[in-house]
DNA sequence: TCAATCTACTACGCATCGTCGTACTACGAC
DNA sequence: GTCGTAGTACGACGATGCGTAGTAGATTGA
């Protein structure tokens, strides 16, 4: 789940674009712009994304609205975490290495983050 | 390069838990109690691995030697880091949803991990 | 020289993904 | 009520990656 093809993380864009479900044909022209695609061909990747949980359907009278079941963001998370939690991997390690690696903005965004996460916590406790 | 296959995986596994470079023979010894596999199919992983450069590979004698090209470390924190890379992504958000999906020991992990390394570039202003 | 060892190359089956066609259905316009 | 249009369901084909392995050829030690 964690590796999207390109075509469909393509599709994943547009849903994510967009601040409402879209139908087959949404996402058909949307992409339209960018590539050349038979119409099918778009509703065969969104069948398949739904069928792996990538994006819910709702029925609209005879089409289906497709969304995101998830944020593009919680999506990241995810891919992250599940590297980190890899089987015999050393975590501190890891995540040292993690640390070293992102850029000055990136580890300010992350101290952020943190210091935002533990405040609320902590002031749970009240 | 993110994604590596099972066997592929259990390939890796043997490597890094060796403290020198092993040839075919020895990573095929080291799997063979865990499974039964050809002595070429260990050959044909670990040449593949050798051209998606996870391992390097050094001639000793007529036999080649493999080694891990990094730590599992380095490649869980570049997994990581490609994650939140990706174009688009609201990287603070991102980090966000991360933090928010740690466990607590790892957050900890997480904290001590950002001090140390905030640390040592402030230190190397002396 | 001969057997063992090692590599290089090829191959096959399966899954995934990009890509699309065909067949069928339902609904609105006439 | 029929017919075209929009929509779906399903199947399919080629490419690629991976698990798996066989065969051919080279090299080396006895």
């Amino acid at each position: 789940m964690a590796t999207l093809g390109e075509l469909e993380r393509a599709v994943m864009e547009q849903l994510w674009a967009a601040d409402s479900p879209l139908s087959v044909r949404e996402v058909h022209q949307a992409l339209g712009s960018e590539r050349e695609l038979a119409y099918t061909t778009v509703m065969t990747v969104l069948d398949r994304l739904a069928k792996k949980d990538v994006v819910s359907r709702e029925r609209v009278g005879r089409a289906w609205m497709y969304r995101p079941t998830s944020t593009r963001e919680a999506m990241v998370a995810e891919v992250m975490h599940s590297a980190l939690v890899e089987q015999e991997v050393d975590r501190s390690a890891a995540l040292m290495a993690f640390v070293n690696r992102v850029s000055p903005d990136e580890m300010a965004l992350l101290r952020d983050a943190l210091g935002q996460v533990e405040e609320r916590h902590s002031s749970r406790q009240d």
